[in-house]
DNA sequence: GCCTATGTTTGAATCGATCCAAGGAAATGC
DNA sequence: GCATTTCCTTGGATCGATTCAAACATAGGC
């Protein structure tokens, strides 16, 4: 049996075996990396040296430093780690990045963190030969960072802000909320809600159009505006129109729903700038016996799996998510130096949830 | 602004910056990794350089080396990476790994791969202090593979068979199953089927419970162990009691199916190995207009959350998840060479989805 | 016996940082 | 003015591998 790891000794390296087997360091690597160039018997010895000294092969850390490519990907966030395997739109997006990676043999690491502090760390000491960084929520930092280690990057999700020295992959958030919120209107609803994504940091409660406009993230503001520029259209007083931010988790959606049917103006519709609100929206909906969507419309944005099999069924804004994800590590893996920007087209897909105003 | 990297130009070493800037590089070094030993007249001398090369900041592939220590735990598995992303055991599992690296500040590294040699390169190669191995599938090659490393590792789930120099962390999967078995027996029920988890490499059908000894995970072998037991207990006959094999997706469960209900004893109740089973099996009985606790019960194993908002919701063996993935981390962080092997309680958690038996 | 071709092995250089003992300069004490 | 202390800086050693030109050995050809 082999020898057990002691936590005290030194672990065993490889000009350690190279002595032991009496062959210069450079046989002892040629044994592990190209054994087809080393003499049978020197190979044996070398191998039976490195066996009994419990050896555990090449130590990547040492290789690294020379080959200087990891041959993984990093995908960032500024949210918890766990945010990878909760979040319904991350989880569809972390397996088509999975399956492209897979497809060239790629690993990926993840990088996140619970404060802001440890993030800069994590992101500055991720060995990783390139980023993907998710844009939820504190996207600007993150993206600032990640550009900082001078690596390929690319940005899930387009800033229309943000100068165009960054790469990213993203979706037409204005036309995919115009075409969510021209889906109601052509229903003939005129009372809406808008339950947003987080803006400030870390906090819910209503606000207004103005704040959102002041939100770090693009994709917020963008879907904001889509809507409002249909809804005005058709003659809705915007500046009316409620609208709740949410840390996108179900009890800041519920605490919105409650304010917002607590208002004197009950709403026929609501615009959920993602699905995960839009389902727990649902929920609450359900168990206020407010019927969706004969009392009620909800129209969601993503387009997560989830919102096929949801009571009722999701009316929502679909990314093409495994796209994006194919799409931006082919970015990192073959990145030639240059930025680029893409922007893909979203669909509407209408579901149950959503039908004509009542009144 | 700063320059764009180029994919020509060879990065910008510390040593590089340190000429520049006209100081030897320990110096360069400390204004990074520790800034406040350094005068500040000479720091913003250096950063300015490194401002105007571009440096990206210290490579951690260098200091990787140094400190010997990467800060990040693999986890480790036989299935292609997405395996992570779409069971929802899996899910569940990572979700509490990612909370207690998020508490420690370590990161994760994703280690798989589609095929067995391209899987033995990445668990050399993984830039890790420590690996937590998935034993799904594939288990013992995969622990194998991890223990060669000479790096601390953990299994998720006991294998009984295995020699005791693994540390693993698990459940009792034998009483867990008996629990399950018993609570249907105690409802009446005499005719069974039974659904496993993959015994032989990657296909599915009908077997015998001759195959499933042989199957490369402990966890079917002792889960049928435990059925079978509780079953002989009260007098089922469990050499008639088909078994189907499946690979843990909806189009073997619903091949599984089929062929159980063309048999010529419908069973009554269905024992399946993984609530993802189980919850396809649901869908596959509602598609086919059989009632479910009514005609058939069926009782799953894991306690994934999608069990308790299923429709019904389903009857299961509870595994402490959370306290698995806690523990494994722990495990791999605070090694001290130590090996352990700890099994953890499960717990039945009867739902809808079983109910008496007719007749 | 000399020259070439072929197959192995060697040892120095390199990857990019961190650490540390030692040295130098300025400030303080007496 | 000399000794002591304090504060910065230096440059060599180190982490663990890979790579490559050069050295060496052996065999074969003539």
């Amino acid at each position: 049996m082999a020898p057990l790891i002691s936590a005290k000794t030194r672990p065993v390296r490889l000009a350690d075996i190279a002595k032991a087997a009496g062959v210069s360091h450079g046989t002892a690597s040629n044994v592990f990396a190209r054994p087809e160039i080393v003499r049978e018997e020197v190979r044996e010895r070398v191998k039976a040296a490195a066996e009994a000294m419990g050896y555990g092969g090449p130590d990547p850390k040492g290789r690294l430093l020379r080959a200087g490519k990891v041959n993984a990907i990093g995908v960032a966030t500024a949210e918890p780690l766990s945010y990878f395997f909760d979040d319904p739109f991350a989880r569809v997006m972390m397996a088509s990045i999975s399956q492209a990676c897979d497809a060239t043999g790629a690993g990926i690491s993840l990088v996140s963190a619970a404060n802001n502090e440890q993030l800069a760390w994590n992101i500055q000491s991720a060995l990783v030969d390139g980023f993907i960084v998710f844009c939820v929520d504190g996207g600007s930092r993150l993206v600032e960072l990640a550009r900082e280690r001078k690596l390929p990057f690319v940005a899930l999700d387009l800033d229309s802000d943000d100068d165009d020295a960054v790469a990213a992959i993203g979706v037409d958030n204005i036309a995919g909320a115009g075409l969510a919120a021209r889906h109601l209107t052509e229903l003939g609803h005129r009372r809406f809600a808008v339950l947003t994504l987080p803006c400030a940091d870390a906090g819910f409660g209503p606000t207004t159009s103005e704040q959102v406009e002041m939100a770090l993230y693009s994709a917020t503001r963008d879907r904001l505006r889509g809507y409002f520029a249909e809804l005005s259209r058709v003659g809705v007083d915007v500046s009316r129109v409620p609208i709740y931010e949410t840390v996108n988790d179900e009890e800041s959606v519920w605490a919105g729903l409650d304010h917002i049917f607590a208002g004197a103006e009950m709403p026929t519709a609501i615009l959920a700038m993602s699905d995960r609100m839009a389902l727990h929206a649902l929920d609450w909906l359900r168990q206020h016996d407010i019927s969706v969507p004969g009392d009620v419309s909800v129209v969601g944005f993503d387009g997560v799996p989830e919102g096929a099999v949801s009571k009722p069924p999701l009316t929502t804004i679909v990314q093409p998510i495994a796209e994006m994800g194919r799409l931006a590590v082919k970015a990192i893996l073959e990145n030639d130096g240059s930025f680029s920007r893409q922007s893909l087209p979203v669909q509407l897909v209408v579901r149950a949830s959503s039908g004509p105003s009542p009144a």
